[in-house]
DNA sequence: CTACAGTCCGTACCATGGTACGGAGTCAAG
DNA sequence: CTTGACTCCGTACCATGGTACGGACTGTAG
């Protein structure tokens, strides 16, 4: 019988956050902001399993999606109730923040191309820093 | 004779802000980072022109492009000197940040974009939220 | 010349996302 | 059973980039 199958992972808090990329005290932080349980423990040392990671790891990618980490909390609550619309609600609004910051970064990134090769070492005269962003 | 050509652009500083997509307490901000000059005006009430304009819009733009003002407060700096090296530097420094910025929020589009027609309407079970960015 | 919008200035406050500190407790190795 | 590393906890502090407030002054239109 499977009953009480023991946990894998079983990793105090420093562990956790490394396998996340984060410290200690992150991840401390994101317990007081809802985004991670806490652990109950009697008065003792916490233990962490391979679900925190998924969900530390989650944090982290959707920050780099750009969520907000009151909307990563939305995101998480949501997993565990069948609002598929908000998912999906959520989801749209980001992709469409998401093309237009890509098509800025890309636009600023061309800039940036512009201004380095006008200042190139050979050449002389000054490199137009004010206007490098000027066809944007 | 054109000495002391007057100046075309006779703005205050609401207009200022207006001309770049910014209010007044932000131009007062950047003024007291360092990034705009104060114009002198005995007891009075300040106008700014058409350079004033450029470096406000520069400071936004640059802004998009990730620079910190900081580093935008550097960019300012280099415009009067001609150290196209480190003009070049900082340029190729944040080409580079781009480019990775660039990636990840692609492959943030492309999880999203899964995660969207996972959670599609018609279909019933829950939206792994949690493994919505699995593949990055 | 008066009213009223707008400016000036210092100072305070805000949101976001952490990072640091210090004292007390815990736990595993030697 | 001590030592040293790690954890727990509350609270404080930090950086970045603003935003708000309020009293005094200015400048322009009517």
């Amino acid at each position: 019988m499977k009953i009480e199958l023991a946990k894998k992972a079983d990793l105090t808090i420093a562990r956790l956050g490394a396998a996340a990329g984060v410290g200690v005290e992150t991840v401390r932080y994101y317990q007081r902001r809802g985004l991670l349980a806490v652990p109950s423990s009697a008065g003792a040392v916490r233990r962490y399993d391979a679900d925190d990671v998924r969900r530390l790891r989650f944090i982290r990618r959707a920050q780099g999606a750009g969520f907000t980490l009151d909307e990563i909390g939305e995101l998480l609550a949501l997993d565990r109730t069948n609002d598929r619309a908000r998912v999906r609600a959520l989801a749209t609004e980001r992709v469409a923040a998401l093309d237009a910051r890509i098509a800025e970064l890309e636009q600023s990134r061309a800039a940036l191309e512009r201004l380095r090769s006008t200042c190139a070492s050979g050449r002389k005269g000054p490199c137009p820093i004010l206007e490098a962003f000027d066809g944007i």
